[in-house]
DNA sequence: GCGGATCAC
DNA sequence: TATGGTGATCCGC
C-alpha cells in the first residue's frame, strides 16, 4: 500500500497518476478543505518545531570548523571504504507490491467500479485508491471529505478485509515458489530472495518456464477488457517475451491462450511471477530487482503500475541509480528527514555522499551511518522474517469525549479488547500504556512497568486507570477534552522467561508423580517461587478461565493448554487487519504436537491415560476431573513424564523448536544464528541495517561503534536540535 | 524505563 | 463539521 506522504498539508506529488487535475488547484482544494480545523493547526504547530529543530541545526553547522570537517572527512572516507569492502552484489533481491491493493480487489469484484474513480476507505479515512481517483489527487491516507470536495463522483468502498487476506493468501503462495522465506511487509507487499531460485533455474527446461494464459470465461468476472486508460495500457497483451533476457519465440500475435515462454534470468522469472500472480488473482503487481532490499524496495515504484525495474548486480550500475536518485524515495527517509536534508542542501543521494562529513558532525551516528550506506547504494542483504512483537495496543478516534467517567469506561473498553488480542497471542507484558490525543491533536503517553507481567482486562485496567487518573487530576479543574484514547502493552516475557516457566510448569508436575520417583533435573534455578500447585490448577482449570490475580509469575495465567490453544489458532488467524501474524503458519502450532497427537488422540499429563478426543477443549475438561482428582490419582511412568516434558518443549518454547536442528526450520535457525552476529559463513554478510533492532554493526567489516564514539563523542548533536 | 518524534503501511 | 490504527525505533532524559 502506497505511503500516505504528502509534504505537511500539500499534495504529495511523490507518486504516479498525476494527470488529471492540476496540481496547484489540488493543493488549493486541499488546503480550503483544512484552513482554521483544529488539524490544521496543530499541523502548522507541528511544522514549526520542525522548522526550529532545522534552525538550531543550521547554527550549530555555522559552529563547526574547518579542522573538525577534515577530521570528520577522514573519518567517513574510512568508514565509506569500510562499508564498500562488504558491498555484496551476489545475490538477487526482490520487492514486491501490489498495485493499489484494496482498490484493485474491489474492483475486480465489481467492474463496475472500473473506470469509476473509487476508492477504499470508512466515512472518515481511506486506504487506498485507484488510479484513476489519484489523477483528482485523491490519495491513501485523506480524509474521505476532502476526497469527495477533489472528486465529487468518487465511490467510496468499505473495506474488506476477508478479501483481501484472501487475495492475499494466493499471492503469497505464488512467491512461495520463488522463496519459500519470503518476508511479507503487509498483506500486499513481501521481499524475496530469488538467488536460490535463479539458480536451480538455469537448468529448467523450457517447459517447466511455460504458462499458459487463463481463458478469458475461466472465472467469473475473468480480467475484464483492459481499456489502458492508465499506466502501460495493463498487461493484457503480455509483451513478456521480447525482453533481452531469453532467445525464446514471441508467441503468434493474439494468438488465442498461446503459452508464453520464460527465460531463466532474473527479469524473466520475476516477470514470470508477476504473470503469475496475474493469473491466479487477476491483480497486477510491480516489482523491483536489485542486489540488496533498500534498492529492490526504490526498484518496485519506479515502473508502477504492473511494471518492474532491475538494477543489475554491478557497482557501477548502483552508482549510476543512486545518483540523482531522490531520497525521500529511500525507505526510512520521511517527511521531516527530508526536510532537515534539503535545509543543508541536499536532495539526492550523491549529495549524502558528498555531504558525508558535514552529516556525520550534524546527526547521530546511527543515522549518518544510515545516510552513508543509503548514499553508497548499500542495504540489507538477508531476508530476515519477522521478529518477535514486541508490543501490543489499541487505540480509538471518536467526537470530544470530556466526561471523565465516559473516559474510565472507555479506557476499561479498550483493556477489554486488548486483554482479548493478548490471549489469543498468550502474551503477557510488564509495561501498560496509556495515550491520550487532545481535541486539538496533541499527544499524550503515559506508561507504567510493573513487576509482574499483566495480560488481563482487569490487570491492564488496574495500571491504565491510575495513569488515566494522574492525567485527569493533573488537568483538574479543567476536563480532558480527548478525541482518542489508546491502551499498549509491551515488556513482553522473553524467551528465557519461557522458558523458565516452562521448567516450573516440568517440576509441577512432577510434585504431583508418586513419591520414590526420582524426579528430574529440571526445575528452574532462576524461578525462585515455582508455581503451586493451586495456582496452576486454578488457573488451569478450564479455557475459560477467569483472569489471575496479579502479584503472581509468569504466564501462570494461562494453562500449558490454553497456550496451546492459542498457538494453534495463532498459525490459523493473523495478527491485526492489516499488518499479519505472518509466520505462524510455518512454526510451531499444533504440527509440534503431532508428538502426543498421533493417532489416537492425546495423552493426558496427569493420569497419563489416552484420551479419544483430539479436540483441546475437551481434553482441557479431562485434565481439569484429573486435576480435581488430586494428585493421589495420578500414577504415571517415568518414561510418560520425560515424553511428556519433551512434549512441553517443544510446545511451549519456540527456541527449542528451532534449537531441534535440520529440518524444516533449518533455514529460520539459520538465519537466527547469523543475526546474531556471531560470525556469518555466508558469501554475503547482511548489510549493517540502519534501523535494526541490532544496536552493533552486524558486518564484521564494520568498525566497532565503540572507535567512531571515542573519536568524538560530542559530534552527536541532535539535541541541539530539538 | 519514559515520553516525544519519526516512519511505514 | 470533518484528518486512522498498529507496530517499531531512536533519542535524550
Amino acid at each position: 500500500m502506497e505511503a500516505p506522504g504528502g509534504t505537511w498539508m500539500a499534495l504529495n506529488d511523490n507518486k504516479a497518476g498525476m494527470e488529471g487535475l492540476d496540481k496547484d488547484k489540488i493543493n488549493k482544494i486541499i488546503l480550503e478543505a483544512s484552513k482554521g480545523s483544529r488539524y490544521y493547526e496543530s499541523e502548522l504547530k507541528k511544522e514549526q518545531k520542525v522548522n526550529q529543530r532545522i534552525e538550531k541545526m543550521l547554527q550549530y553547522k555555522e559552529l563547526i570548523t574547518q579542522q573538525q570537517l577534515l577530521r570528520a572527512q577522514e573519518q567517513v572516507e574510512k568508514m565509506a571504504a569500510d562499508l564498500e569492502r562488504g558491498r555484496c552484489l551476489g545475490r538477487v533481491i526482490v520487492h514486491v507490491d501490489m498495485d493499489a491493493f484494496y482498490a484493485a480487489v474491489e474492483m475486480r469484484d465489481r467492474p463496475e467500479l472500473k473506470d469509476r474513480p473509487m476508492a477504499v476507505g470508512s466515512d472518515r479515512m481511506l486506504s487506498t485508491s485507484n488510479y484513476h481517483a489519484r489523477k483528482f489527487g485523491v490519495r491513501a491516507a485523506m480524509p474521505s471529505f476532502i476526497a469527495r470536495k477533489l472528486c465529487p463522483d468518487l465511490v467510496i468502498v468499505p473495506h474488506n478485509f476477508e478479501k483481501y487476506r484472501a487475495a492475499s493468501t494466493e499471492v503469497r503462495e505464488v512467491f512461495s515458489e520463488y522463496d519459500p522465506f519470503f518476508m511479507p511487509v503487509s498483506l500486499d507487499e513481501a521481499y524475496l530472495d530469488f538467488t536460490e531460485h535463479l539458480r536451480e533455474r538455469q537448468g529448467w527446461p523450457e517447459a517447466r518456464r511455460t504458462h499458459t494464459p487463463r481463458t478469458e470465461t475461466a472465472t467469473a468476472e475473468g480480467r475484464g477488457v483492459e481499456e489502458g486508460s492508465q499506466g502501460d495500457g495493463g498487461s493484457a497483451d503480455l509483451s513478456l517475451v521480447l525482453f533481452e533476457d531469453d532467445p525464446v519465440s514471441p508467441p503468434g500475435p493474439q494468438g488465442p491462450a498461446e503459452p508464453v515462454v520464460f527465460g531463466t534470468g532474473a527479469e524473466e522469472a520475476v516477470r514470470e511471477m508477476r504473470f503469475r500472480i496475474e493469473q491466479r488473482t487477476s491483480l497486477t503487481a510491480s516489482a523491483g530487482i536489485a542486489p540488496n532490499m533498500m534498492l529492490a524496495k526504490v526498484c518496485s515504484d519506479k515502473n508502477k503500475p504492473d511494471g518492474q525495474y532491475c538494477i543489475p548486480a554491478d557497482r557501477q550500475a548502483v552508482m549510476d541509480f543512486i545518483q540523482d536518485l531522490p531520497i525521500r524515495k529511500v525507505s526510512g527517509i520521511g517527511k521531516v528527514t527530508e526536510k532537515m536534508l534539503r535545509a543543508l542542501g541536499i536532495t539526492t543521494c550523491s549529495g549524502l555522499l558528498q555531504q558525508g562529513a558535514l552529516l556525520s558532525l550534524l546527526f547521530s551516528e546511527l543515522s549518518w551511518h544510515h545516510f552513508l550506506q543509503i548514499s553508497l547504494g548499500l542495504g540489507s542483504t538477508h531476508i530476515e522474517r519477522d521478529s518477535e512483537r514486541k508490543s501490543m495496543s489499541t487505540e480509538r478516534t471518536f467526537a470530544e469525549m470530556s466526561s471523565a467517567e465516559q473516559q474510565f469506561d472507555l479506557c476499561r473498553e479498550l483493556c477489554r479488547d486488548l486483554a482479548q488480542d493478548l490471549q489469543k497471542e498468550d502474551l503477557k507484558g510488564k509495561t501498560v500504556t496509556v495515550k491520550l490525543k487532545s481535541v486539538n491533536f496533541e499527544v499524550k503517553t503515559r506508561a507504567s512497568t510493573v513487576s509482574s507481567a499483566v495480560s488481563s482486562e482487569e490487570e491492564i485496567y488496574a495500571v491504565a486507570r491510575d495513569l488515566l487518573k494522574i492525567e485527569i487530576d493533573t488537568a483538574s479543574p479543567h476536563p480532558l477534552r480527548l478525541r482518542l484514547m489508546g491502551v499498549r502493552v509491551s515488556g513482553f516475557l522473553s524467551s528465557d522467561d519461557r522458558k523458565s516457566l516452562q521448567k516450573s510448569i516440568v517440576s509441577f508436575l512432577q510434585s504431583s508423580r508418586p513419591p520414590g520417583d526420582t524426579p528430574l533435573p529440571n526445575t528452574a534455578p532462576d524461578n525462585p517461587t515455582p508455581l503451586s500447585g493451586g495456582a496452576v490448577i486454578q488457573t488451569g482449570m478450564s479455557l475459560t478461565a477467569r483472569p489471575s490475580k496479579p502479584g503472581r509469575s509468569a504466564r501462570e495465567g494461562q494453562s500449558f493448554f490454553q497456550r496451546a490453544e492459542a498457538q494453534r489458532l495463532r498459525g490459523q488467524a493473523g495478527r491485526g487487519e492489516e499488518r499479519e501474524g505472518e509466520q505462524g503458519e510455518e512454526r510451531g502450532g499444533v504440527s509440534s504436537c503431532s508428538l502426543q497427537q498421533g493417532q489416537a488422540g492425546l495423552t493426558c499429563p496427569i493420569c497419563f491415560q489416552q484420551q479419544e478426543s483430539a479436540d483441546l477443549r475437551s481434553f482441557n475438561h479431562h485434565i481439569d476431573q484429573c486435576l480435581s482428582a488430586g494428585p493421589a490419582q495420578s500414577h504415571g511412568q517415568g518414561g510418560n513424564l520425560t515424553l511428556f516434558n519433551t512434549h512441553l518443549d517443544m510446545c511451549l518454547n519456540q527456541d527449542v523448536l528451532q534449537e531441534l536442528g535440520p529440518g524444516p526450520l533449518s533455514h529460520n535457525a539459520s538465519v537466527t544464528a547469523s543475526t546474531e552476529g556471531k560470525g556469518t559463513p555466508e558469501p554475503c554478510q547482511s548489510a549493517p541495517k540502519p534501523s535494526s533492532k541490532n544496536k552493533r554493526c552486524g558486518s564484521p567489516t564494520l568498525p566497532s561503534p565503540k572507535k567512531a564514539k571515542g573519536l568524538n563523542p560530542r559530534n552527536t548533536i541532535d539535541r541541539f536540535f530539538r
